[in-house]
DNA sequence: CGCGAGCTCTTTTTT
DNA sequence: AGAGCTCGCG
């Protein structure tokens, strides 16, 4: 196997078969090659059995790639034998099998956020009532927080306040077990507690199981992860992990760039491995990618680079609003197609989905095809999702959420105050709501006419579940929809809206068609739970269709994939590095920065990179100035292209000093952008309540075609007569003059630009 | 009880 | 700008 495929560092690591090993794997750096060819290699030359086996990838398209490269290496028969997935799916299907010493039957359903939040506002208002310290999102992200690094409830909650998050924490808990659920925290967690529990045989079993664990992606792993990982490793230690530290990029969901910067600390004999050439781009965007990344504070040391010739230069292209790129999209697209190029190569990125909108209307006026990948997922549609309830809660009786979900749906007369009465005496009497159903007609606080419709209700169900054991999972779908009415009710409607629902249905219908016919192919059962796993686990990557089209995405998204050309869109400061609400700290601005190395590492042959002067999003119209990151950009790399004259602009402008060209090649400083109109700005004096704001220095001199409010933009500093200094968030569009600006003391405030002054410190 | 209008609130990135 | 929610009416 030291064979012409693999250069030396790649040789050595997928020759590499006992012990830890850790993989420095460049963007582009031929990482997937040397992961099969390893896998190739224990398998085939060292007698591994497959299914010992054990791949972790970052998506589940990852991970049936690689199992696609394998079945050309050994056969589809060994591929097939692997176990290769997600954390999330690995976990899922290792609690079906030993989920019962953490309290999980086979048929346990995963709960997605929209469940996990229901749940928790159920919970809030039982036990809770009335009290404004809890709002289910934040408890939500808190609990989501705990759960990521291994903390129960009893091991959290220090002071005052995070006790009362602990015990939502552990009534949430409770819930779930009661309902036979798990959210996607858990998969890993209760996975996690089985293989650290030294009395539970199970966790032996497991780890007997796997005798090579790989883990791709691991600069994305969190701490549960991380635990999970070394004991299942912790007999042999033979452990591959393949990362990348300048494209870690999730640590907003838990992943802690440390495990991979730690790991020879934690594994002191572990061979380490850089795989740094280059093979996917050209020498101008693997130099961009580095003037991107290099004034990062905290980089594993590596030197990427690469033979490639250096290509078309990096276009750098100045719009003047977010329509217009939207059409320099469609023109790219357009010329791209008539050149006879595929479109499966060509990409169109953005940071937020927000975004999407505005290129998705364009590409449609324009008949370009095209794929939106991430945003609103078909799943998470209101009528699937209630498709879905029905099944899940066929599957998984005990599953409350799902039955209050659909328990009104399509509308059967049970209303609110029916449901609560209801709720309360399943609560009262210890059941779930499914067993509570049939004692309907005992509930004391119900009149007939509810009891009788609920008692109906719970024969519907038990019909409906003595079929599922006769009928495959599709034609248990079309009863479902058939004998509840859904369908009826959807077609009494008659709307476009309607129209668009019902065929919505049919397209779960089809892919639950899809899934019978390919499980079937694989020799496998077709059973309902099984689906409804793989569509709770699958993420729009793992959907992307292989279709003659363009892709739009999130960075996010793109990582781990690659394109003939990239369109990165929207490269503006508090666009990209994105600045919600909050100033950002240097940590978060290091993470745009890789987000941003990650963005133009996709691309393999052409890179077009656009900004605009001004952006209408979130209902308001932002001015914008193009990103820090362009001004990175190596200057005999790019050519600058604007459709408009350039206009004036901040000059102290953090982190960005030239712009078509102006001043060359200095270095830009990298500090943190909370002012872009740069500190102690002089104040002008404050003016009279409703005077208007007319501070010419705080606004762009080439805004004059606005409109006609005042030029006031997120970061400008105002004043208000009764709240003090304070801070623009966001200008509000339309005919009201108004900002949303922070004040110190007393928060977030819309106010209307005539009573504030321009505001310094 | 169900529906619709108006209101508020949010607005990163996702398994 | 948009979704989701609450409130009031039929």
């Amino acid at each position: 196997m030291s064979s012409p495929d693999l250069n030396p560092p790649q040789a050595e690591a997928a020759l590499h078969t006992h012990g830890p090993l850790l993989v420095f794997a460049g963007a582009g750096s031929g990482k997937t090659r040397v992961i099969t060819y390893r896998i190739a290699n224990l398998i085939a030359r060292q007698g591994v059995a497959p299914y010992r086996i054990l791949a972790v990838t970052f998506t589940n398209r990852a991970a049936k790639e690689m199992r696609e490269r394998l079945g050309k290496l050994l056969g589809d028969s060994i591929a097939r034998d692997i176990w290769a997935g997600t954390f999330h799916s690995t976990c899922a299907k290792l609690l079906r099998q030993y989920g019962e010493s953490v309290g999980l039957t086979r048929s346990f359903v995963i709960y997605d956020t929209q469940d996990q939040k229901s749940l928790v506002t159920r919970i809030l208002k039982e036990h809770y009532e009335g009290d404004a310290r809890f709002a289910p999102k934040q408890v939500l992200a808190w609990i989501g927080k705990q759960k990521q690094e291994a903390k129960s409830p009893d091991d959290c909650g220090e002071n005052t306040f995070e006790r009362g998050y602990a015990d939502v924490y552990a009534l949430y808990d409770k819930q779930l077990r009661a309902c036979n659920a798990v959210d996607f925290d858990d998969l890993i967690l209760l996975t996690s507690r089985i293989l650290s529990d030294a009395k539970n045989p199970d966790g032996d079993r497991i780890r007997n199981r796997f005798e090579h664990v790989l883990i791709d992606e691991f600069q994305d792993t969190n701490a549960v992860q991380y635990k999970l990982m070394r004991s299942l490793v912790s007999k042999h230690q033979n452990l591959c992990v393949v990362g990348d530290d300048d494209q870690s990029i999730y640590s907003w969901r838990g992943a802690d760039v440390r495990n991979i910067r730690g790991f020879e600390r934690d594994f002191p004999d572990a061979k380490v491995v850089k795989l740094e050439q280059n093979y996917r781009s050209t020498a101008h965007i693997v130099g961009a990618a580095l003037a991107v990344i290099a004034p990062s504070r905290t980089r594993e040391p590596k030197e990427l680079w690469t033979a490639n010739e250096a290509g078309e230069p990096i276009e750098v292209i100045g719009l003047e609003t977010e329509r217009e790129e939207a059409a320099l999209v469609v023109s790219y697209a357009k010329q791209a197609r008539e050149a006879g190029v595929d479109l499966r190569g060509v990409a169109v990125f953005y940071r937020i989905n927000a975004q999407s909108r505005v290129l998705e209307e364009a590409l449609r006026a324009s008949n370009i095809p095209y794929q939106i990948v991430g945003g609103m997922k078909f799943f998470d549609r209101a009528e699937v999702k209630d498709a879905l309830s029905y099944l899940r809660v066929l599957d998984n009786p005990k599953s409350d959420v799902d039955l209050l979900r659909i328990i009104n749906t399509p509308a059967r007369g049970i209303g609110d105050s029916t449901v609560d009465k209801f709720t309360t005496y399943a609560a009262f009497s210890g059941q779930s709501l499914t067993d509570a159903l049939s004692e309907a007609d005992a509930i004391a606080d119900l009149s007939s006419g509810p009891r009788k419709k609920l008692a109906a209700f719970g024969k519907l169900l038990a019909k409906l579940r003595d079929e599922a054991t006769r009928l495959s999972p599709s034609d248990l779908l079309s009863a479902v929809l058939d004998e509840t009415g859904y369908r009826t009710s959807l077609r009494a409607e008659n709307s476009p809206e309607a129209d668009s629902r019902l065929e919505n249905l049919q397209e779960l219908f089809g892919s639950l068609r899809d899934f019978e016919a390919e499980v079937q192919a694989a020799g496998e059962p077709a059973t309902l739970a099984a689906f409804l796993e793989r569509v709770s686990l699958v993420n729009d990557v793992d959907q992307m269709e292989d279709a003659a089209r363009i892709t739009l995405m999130t960075v996010h998204s793109a990582k781990g994939l690659e394109f003939n050309l990239v369109l990165l869109t929207g490269m503006e400061e508090e666009m990209f590095p994105y600045r919600g609400f909050d100033d950002r700290d240097d940590a978060q601005l290091e993470e745009e920065r890789r987000l941003a190395y990650v963005a133009i590492t996709r691309a393999r042959q052409r890179l077009v990179i656009t900004h605009v002067q001004r952006r209408q999003i979130f209902g308001t119209t932002r001015a914008c100035v193009p990103s820090r990151f362009i001004g990175n950009l190596p200057h005999e790399a790019v050519v600058h292209r604007s459709t408009s004259a350039p206009r004036p602009r901040y000059v102290d402008q953090p982190g960005y000093s030239s712009y078509g060209g102006a001043t060359g090649t200095r270095r830009p400083s990298d500090q943190p952008w909370s002012h872009p109109q740069g500190p102690a700005r002089p104040a002008p004096p404050p003016l009279a309540p409703g005077e208007r704001f007319v501070d010419r220095e705080f606004f762009d001199e080439g805004a004059s075609d606005f409109d006609e409010s005042p030029k006031l933009r997120p970061g400008s500093a105002v004043f208000h007569e009764r709240f003090g200094h304070g801070k623009v968030s966001a200008v509000g569009g339309g005919a009201e003059p108004v900002v949303t600006a922070f004040f110190p003391g007393w928060g977030e405030k819309k106010v209307l630009i005539k009573f504030l002054s321009a505001g310094g410190r």
